[in-house]
DNA sequence: TATTGTTATACTCTATAACTATA
DNA sequence: TATAGTTATAGAGTATAACAATA
């Protein structure tokens, strides 16, 4: 099944078979600890950012806040992260907990390990090159917000 | 918000941001056509392949003979495509029709200019160091078949 | 007014499992 | 036995739209 030109010269198409190849090992790594990569990366967010609150999580991780709401209740279902007070009444603040915090541990070493044998047709200057060509196409600086509709949601109040 | 350093060395997390930042982007470009990205892809695949089956098509996307069955569906209620009988009784031949392939073409100037501007930061030879790195990341020889799960069926058989 | 969290609801995409008909 | 298509059903993930409490 050939590709054809016009997909072939797409960026955002060659990212992402990348992606989904990467993905699929990482997703077969991650099930027998329950967790699915987004979730993973939901944990490694609130590990870093200990007492973020969930809109910010959402944020971080692209989605909205009602998304955010679902994935922080799975987790804390899971006994892997609490909500605390936060500086606000209204916020919450975000934590691992003991159990939490043991299974990133396990779990970064099996994506560390899914993502490195992935890469491996790479060489270590490769993967520098490629890491490097993605934080430039990325804004780091200014990632937009969200996937539009919040802005409905203000724009209409 | 913070990735932190487990985040930004895995290259799966990365290609996931800018798999998403350029998606969004290519996805509300798509709307007013009524497509999805995915559903572009599938014409395009057809348009480079005509006559090819479904569960060819599904491979190609990555995804299972059902889910190509709803998609091809889809273009076909939207009168972009057409079944015909393919070469053995069992397999359909998938071909474009005239409205698809009007759709396709307007499609295309849009996608491209979509991928175009989202990857606007990068210059030529960055790009094309980009989409050499990718190529080399994927087994564009040996694709492993699918999402894991129609092994078991075949297995289970 | 804007923001945070919350809830209920719906939609999209994809998978699983079973069945039919070919090969 | 293996493959192509089909169908019904279920699950994950995400969005929208509303509301309450707080800022």
């Amino acid at each position: 099944m050939r590709q054809g030109a016009d997909l072939e010269r797409l960026l955002g198409y060659q990212l992402q078979r990348a992606h989904l190849l990467l993905e699929d090992d990482v997703r077969a790594a991650l099930t027998p600890c329950g967790l699915s990569p987004a979730k993973m990366t939901a944990l490694l967010l609130i590990r870093e950012n200990p007492g973020c609150g969930q809109t910010a999580l959402g944020r971080a991780l692209s989605v909205n806040r009602s998304s955010a709401m679902k994935l922080v209740n799975i987790l804390v279902e899971l006994g892997l992260i609490e909500r605390r007070p936060g500086r606000d009444l209204r916020t919450n603040a975000l934590y691992l907990i003991p159990k939490g915090e043991k299974l990133v541990r396990e779990v970064v070493e099996r994506v560390r390990e899914s993502d490195t044998r992935m890469s491996a047709r790479l060489n270590k200057a490769e993967l520098d090159a490629l890491h490097t060509l993605l934080r430039k196409l990325g804004p780091s600086h200014g990632r937009k917000a969200k996937r539009v509709s919040e802005q409905a949601e203000a724009s209409a109040a």
